[in-house]
DNA sequence: AAAATAATTTAGGTAAGACTAAATTTAATG
DNA sequence: CATTAAATTTAGTCTTACCTAAATTATTTT
């Protein structure tokens, strides 16, 4: 295929994340997670568009999506950056706050090789160390059935899967909690007022508003 | 110090590697070694001898050396190659005549965190897996003082320290021979005529030629 | 030392990918 | 539905780092 460029898959990785939901992404939306003004963006959106296979589909005022090969080298570089990020925790003892930066440069810079040696050497994990899934060597991104955790209700019991997020004051205030990747909650208390919940983690029962608990994703038991 | 890009980087290494023998690097050289043409060496030199603090020391015809903050900058990435090249054999098994194109890439990629961690983890290694020296954390190159095995005369043993080669092929070729660093050698024969030394190594006699024997280097024992 | 050859530099150009400012299109509001 | 606001695109620049062709300086040969 075709060698992308480091701006360029980060392009169209930031175009994955946004369609994942289904709905074109924007370009305001692109250029506020690219960190990149929008004109920027517009540019070289259209320029992705003209690749000789074309990576992503793009109309003007309508946002863009990811034609089948722009899919494949995002996932591709996706693949790497989970991978990588399972690889520093485990052998390097970086903390799971501490990875995105550092894989999120290393990830244009391996090679094929390397990415098949480190998913070896770890027992071709599913998941990174934040539960997110990692696609497949052929390019597939497994079927994820989690629940976000906000729409449990008392009396469940439920694993935590992942964890959306990529800072690193949340991440470590989730895991002074307790609320991390593999853990066993029970929700023990909810108001419908402002829809916080109260989880009981270990013995400790804590009160979590909705913007922890939509980026929390359960696998209810 | 300033933010150098992967380009600065390349030219800083290659720049420190042909002036080691103290005399400057030409413009030519400096293209053959990087892959570029002489006409954009030139240019580029004169960017970085312009720099706010100057990387190289440059004047017209009489090729370029490293400023003090250019030194600094060349061993930086030097000990990132170096330790990435001995961290990539002893944890994800490559050959030493793999390592090196891969290392290539991720020097430029590696936090300083990222070096401490894999430095630490190999126990503060003082050479890579090619025998070549290490610059230290405080970015000083330790002395060496390796004899290149073609000055060596028959019945003088010695420990190989180093071979100076990233080709695959002659790596593959010197380690099917048992000649890679740590091993003892021992001279038995030499001709005049063509300077072929025959070397001992284990149970096996090998002749080996000037193109050999000038890139290996030893400690004579 | 002059001529030929090799090395180096200048000049001018290109491609990526970003930016600002201005124009335009879509969406939201009265 | 007209108007304002927000999002998007166009147009024109800039920087980095490369290239080719032509001019210049060094070096070597005769």
């Amino acid at each position: 295929m075709m060698k992308t460029s480091t701006s360029t898959q980060d392009y169209l990785k930031r175009i994955y994340e946004l369609t994942e939901c289904g709905e074109p992404a924007s370009t305001n939306d692109l250029a506020r997670e690219l960190n990149i003004k929008p004109a920027s963006v517009t540019g070289m959106i259209q320029k992705l568009a003209a690749e000789k296979p074309a990576l992503v589909e793009y109309q003007k005022h309508q946002g863009v999506t990811l034609t089948t090969s722009g899919k494949r080298a995002a996932l591709e570089v996706i693949r790497h950056h989970r991978l990588l990020e399972a690889w520093l925790v485990q052998t390097l003892g970086y903390s799971w706050d501490e990875v995105h930066e550092e894989a999120e440069r290393l990830e244009h810079a391996i090679s094929e090789d390397f990415e098949r040696r480190i998913a070896a050497a770890l027992g071709h994990p599913t998941r990174d160390p934040h539960g997110e899934l990692i696609p497949t060597e052929d390019l597939k991104m497994p079927a994820d059935d989690s629940t976000p955790l906000s729409a449990l209700r008392p009396n469940q019991s439920a694993t935590i899967q992942r964890v959306i997020s990529q800072d690193p004051d949340l991440l470590r205030h989730l895991e002074s909690l307790g609320l991390i990747p593999g853990i066993q909650i029970e929700v023990t208390e909810y108001s419908s007022f402002d829809n916080n919940l109260t989880v009981k983690v270990g013995k400790k029962q804590n009160v979590l508003g909705l913007n922890i608990t939509t980026k929390i994703f359960v696998e209810i038991l």
